[in-house]
RNA sequence: GCGCCCGUAGCUCAGUUGGAUAGAGCGCCGGACUUCGAAUCCGUAGGUCGCAGGUUCAAGUCCUGCCGGGCGCGCCA
């Protein structure tokens, strides 16, 4: 009796102990495990685990075992009584030193909550990149989802108790910053962020568009060209242009039940879209130029060099406009332009090694059946230069050796899935251990109604345009409010209530981003993300103001204590009780599946259960609780409801409102 | 053609190392504002878990095949 746990974590090692030594009284080996999961029915008990995995070693029925190992289990300081339902053992907890232990923690640990705390000799050292932008236009849509997903991420794994160093590697150089800088000197009139009243990546962007139109309008007029019906004559000759042309008369003349999803596009069409990239390799004026602007960059000719800065720093300016106000940050921003040429030392140390070899004409490559998958990767071209993969390898490498990184932890979309697969096996040929570092946070794609989004055509949603968007709904919201007297709005300022729009916006954007799992791809829709009804940010907000609410007029934060606390006794109390209980494995859940959504679904479940006890004022009444002991323990409650959800909601990036 | 991911209520999604009666939100329908904040709360209805086999004491979960959808498979990034 006299050890009795004082943490949740001790509470659970204790009950774990009981079981595993009942088990072991019993006969069974130490390679069978505890699972204490809770009962689908409260009233079977609190935590109960089935013995059917036991039948066979202890060669009993499993009913019979769970009776022998309940009357093994005595009742101590935390447990009040044993039972069984047929093949399963239910434990019922000592509600007093339950509910004792449970908010006495919340209330100690304050925003520490939920945080493991480790020897710091244990910690990890994880290095989270994300964001990894292209310097040639302004975030979209897909960007918010990976921003989101990063940050989310690098906080819960803090605290879970590891050492996190977030990294942005900033994709600043290459042929698609070309385009934006050629359309700028072509035809940008020496405009600059100020003169066009524009953000800078917004103008940038815009050049990057304009380059875009300007091609097509090449490419059209080639391809009614001499040359291009040449080209054209030639391929419809070709076997592949034979089998096309074959499928496409195929599909026409099927009757219209018939039809292929997906109809084939005449033969002159397919030819031409999927020539595109040969032909501004090979005849386009404007490709041309392109390239060759490239090869001026990677001269360092000065001029060229300073439009790239130029335009680069206006780009740069605006991303970190957009990221304030995301609320997302760096510890450590890279350039791709310091780190692309990482990575070719790797090869000559993979050719020692003996997993890389060279190919007859010239290239290195690595044979991918080393790794049990098929073909070879290209690590070096025959001309010596490098590829996005050994850049890819070399900066792995480096984070390792001179950031020290024990785990690298890559945000990026699932179309490179393989792109990382095949990365993380060849660090593993190189080094011993390496791929077992490494983790691809892998996220599906936000599908707009019209289709997948592309910044080519202007059909995106613009991250900034975005964040205007919520955040005028919600202060059209909070405005309304006002006006029917019915918010805590009156007589606010302006300044407060755009200050409290912001939030409830971003909270709205916020929780509806992070509340699919990363893998989920799902179709945007504008409405449901600025929803405040039903499983969304504002309604989070809304519960932990109600526990400000409750709080403040109680006259302020209660002060723990063990005697009182103890009072909370009925079911509904109970079971925000065993929520709050359950908060620091979420969290390390969260952590060990790379996955915000658990938190985020935490977050509604607490408050939902919460609402539950508030709405409930004849049988759970908490300021104005007659009964003065039990009103203390209901505000501890309060208190600890509000605290958790404040942690919880902080690690999906969600700030908080003491009023809405 | 090959590889990976997905298929769960009308819609959008959860579902832990396989465990007890498969959950939530939205929508629908029906209730609840003289009382701590109705941006709320309670309740009802809604399921052959894509299909067919298999493994297991136990399968939404694991294996195989098929159907349907997405993504990828470059000396691009």
């Amino acid at each position: 009796m006299s050890d009795t746990p004082q943490s949740i974590a001790a509470l659970f090692q204790h009950l774990e102990a009981r079981v595993r030594a009942a088990l072991t009284a019993a006969g069974a080996g130490e390679d069978v495990s505890v699972d204490l999961a809770p009962p689908p029915n409260p009233e079977m008990g609190d935590l109960g685990f089935p013995c059917f995995p036991l039948a066979k070693v202890l060669r009993k029925a499993p009913p019979l075992i769970a009776k022998d190992l309940a009357a093994a289990i005595t009742p101590d300081a935390v447990i009040a009584e044993v039972g069984t339902a047929g093949p399963y053992v239910n434990l019922t907890l000592r509600k007093d030193s339950w509910v004792r232990v449970v908010i006495g923690e919340v209330l100690r640990e304050g925003d520490r909550f939920g945080a493991a705390t480790r020897p710091e000799a244990e910690r990890e050292h994880v290095l989270v990149e994300y964001s990894a932008p292209n310097t040639n236009k302004p975030l979209h849509l897909g960007h918010v989802r990976n921003n989101l997903l990063g940050a989310s991420i690098a906080k819960v794994l803090a605290h879970a108790g590891d050492r996190v160093t977030r990294v942005n590697l900033v994709n600043d150089r290459g042929v698609h910053i070309c385009k934006s800088m050629l359309a700028y000197r072509n035809w940008g009139g020496g405009t600059d962020p100020e003169k066009a009243e524009k953000k800078g990546d917004h103008l940038v962007g815009d050049f990057y568009v304009l380059f875009d139109k300007y091609f097509e309008a090449e490419y059209d007029a080639w391809q009614k060209s001499g040359e291009g019906q040449e080209k054209l004559a030639e391929w419809l000759e070709s076997p592949k242009g034979q089998g096309h042309k074959k499928a496409y008369d195929k599909a026409q003349a099927a009757p219209a039940d018939k039809k292929p999803k997906k109809m084939p596009k005449p033969p002159a069409e397919a030819f031409f879209s999927g020539y595109k990239d040969d032909y501004f390799n090979q005849q386009s004026c404007l490709g041309a130029d392109v390239r060759e602007m490239l090869r001026q960059w990677e001269a360092g000719d000065d001029e060229t060099i300073a439009l790239w800065k130029k335009l680069n720093g206006w780009v740069l300016a605006g991303f970190d406009e957009t990221y304030a106000r995301m609320g997302v940050g760096f510890e450590h921003v890279q350039y791709e332009s310091d780190t692309y040429k990482l990575g070719k030392s790797l090869v000559e140390l993979g050719l020692q090694k003996g997993v890389l070899n060279k190919r007859d004409d010239g290239a290195v490559v690595c044979d991918l059946s080393q790794v049990g998958l098929d073909g070879e990767k290209v690590l070096l071209r025959s001309d010596g230069t490098s590829v996005y993969m050994t850049q890819d390898l070399g900066t792995a490498m480096e984070r390792v050796d001179k950031l020290a990184a024990d785990r690298l932890v890559y945000v990026v979309g699932d179309e490179q899935n393989y792109h990382f697969d095949v990365l993380f096996r060849i660090l593993g040929l190189l080094r011993e251990g390496m791929t077992e570092r490494c983790y691809h946070l892998s996220y599906g794609m936000i599908r707009l109604p019209e289709g997948k989004m592309k910044s080519r055509t202007g059909t995106v949603v613009d991250a900034d345009d975005l964040m205007d968007e919520v955040h005028a709904l919600a202060r059209t919201e909070t405005e309304q409010r006002a006006d029917e007297g019915k918010a805590h709005t009156a007589g606010i300022n302006d300044e407060e209530l755009d200050a409290r729009a912001e939030v409830i916006g971003m909270a709205a954007l916020k929780y509806h981003l992070l509340k699919f799992a990363p893998r989920t791809s799902f179709e945007y829709d504008p409405k449901a993300s600025i929803d405040f009804l039903g499983q969304t940010g504002p309604y989070c907000l809304f519960n932990y103001a109600r526990t400000r609410s409750l709080l403040r007029k109680a006259g302020g934060e209660p002060s723990f204590d063990a005697a009182t606390v103890a009072r909370l006794e009925s079911e509904r109390e109970l079971e925000i009780v065993r929520l709050l209980s359950t908060f620091p494995d979420i969290v390390a859940r969260s952590a060990r599946s790379y996955d915000p959504s658990r938190i985020a679904e935490y977050c509604f479940e607490l408050c939902k259960s919460f609402a539950f006890v508030f709405t409930d004022k004849a049988n759970h009444p908490i300021v104005t609780c007659e009964d003065a002991e039990l009103r203390a323990a209901r505000l501890m409650m309060a208190a600890a409801v509000g605290q958790t959800l404040r942690v919880a909601l902080s690690l999906l990036g969600i700030d908080v409102l003491e009023e809405m």
